[in-house]
DNA sequence: ACACGATGTCCGAGCACTTGACATCCGGAG
DNA sequence: CTCCGGATGTCAAGTGCTCGGACATCGTGT
């Protein structure tokens, strides 16, 4: 079930992704240099293609790990309301300031090399809103029984992506586009409700 | 020079050891199953003989390697003293003491299947004998400088061997113990430092 | 035009782990 | 007493992953 092989496969990739984040966050995707992170891991390049596929498969993974944690913290907030619109308001804050923090995200829309990396949250975005969208309806779903869960799902849909252009092209402080939002989808999910039996 | 695989190896052996040495804790060295050592860790039962050799290897690995932390602790004690003697007497307590608490020692020595691991520290104990005099010996030359290295060494000698035989035969409790053998070195030190120019 | 560095691919060798079978020994049950 | 189950230890073949080196390709700067 959980052979030592297979710990040892998952602590391979999670110390390449380690090293390849670290490479990301200091010089962008163009400072990422494949044989860098296998001389960091302490393995040959050809290992880091076994496991990646090309660079890009590494920026791809490295961003759905860093998703997933941003994920969790995002869902921690949303869970620490019981309402439904208080929830949305304050994953969407935490959401915001995260992003604005988080070292990743500043080098892949800040730096200088990074124009490929961008595209991660842009043109080639669906990876990461897939993933994002996932998380997020399955806790959505389980933490909100009172509203239907297709409506739910459309108020993730929306939200999410508000989010994600709010985090590419920034606006208002967290707080106000929270709010904002909120005040927006609140008539949705108060009718959605009413509706519901 | 340290690679990924050179980590995967030590990691291998060192999670071996830690079921194995679960194991004797548990049920004495009759009670450890190399099969089981080999599940727990997720391994084929194949891989801990290449490891280790056979049973009496895990043994003496386990041993080893509990050995040194034990001693990283007493020499940690015999550091915070100045004066040898106090060294020594602080060093000596320390061991008994630990020795008197540790899971290992008292699951060889007093578990009812272990009469084989109790071989560890009588008529097979040269292994963790020398593995100890070693640290020591390293040890004391390096915070000994007034004492000579022979006449620290065989200080070393003895007291170890004491020591030892105070844990397979338990006497007097630790503090006691210490203060009679610095009392009995004593002299001896002291004359070694006055002929030592 | 050319050298350089980086990506990506291919392949042969090597190494460690796995798998299964087998011999042996021992203690308990019938 | 005999037999069986469980444990240790050994062996050989199979397998997967990594390594190391060679190579083609491409963009950059000299």
């Amino acid at each position: 079930m959980d052979s030592f092989a297979d710990r040892t496969k998952r602590r391979l990739r999670d110390e390449l992704l380690d090293a390849a984040q670290d490479a990301i966050e200091t010089g962008g995707y163009d400072g990422l240099r494949m044989a860098e992170v296998a001389r960091r891991t302490g393995v040959s390049r050809q290992t880091v293609y076994n496991e990646f596929g090309d660079k890009w498969g590494v920026l791809e993974a490295v961003a759905a790990r860093e998703t997933e944690r941003f994920l969790l913290d995002v869902n921690g907030a949303l869970a620490e309301q019981t309402d439904p619109i208080d929830g949305l308001r304050a994953a969407v804050e935490r959401a915001l300031t995260l992003a604005g923090e988080n070292p990743l995200v500043k080098a892949a829309l800040g730096q200088p090399g990074s124009d490929q990396a961008s595209q991660l949250l842009t043109t080639r975005g669906q990876q990461v809103l897939e993933l994002a969208h996932l998380r997020l309806d399955a806790h959505v779903r389980e933490h909100w029984p009172e509203v239907p869960a297709e409506d739910a799902t459309s108020c993730v849909d929306v939200a999410l992506r508000v989010v994600i252009s709010h985090i590419v092209t920034p606006g208002p402080p967290p707080a106000v586009v929270a709010a904002q939002l909120a005040r927006v989808l609140s008539p949705f999910l108060a009718e959605s409700r009413r509706l519901h039996v």
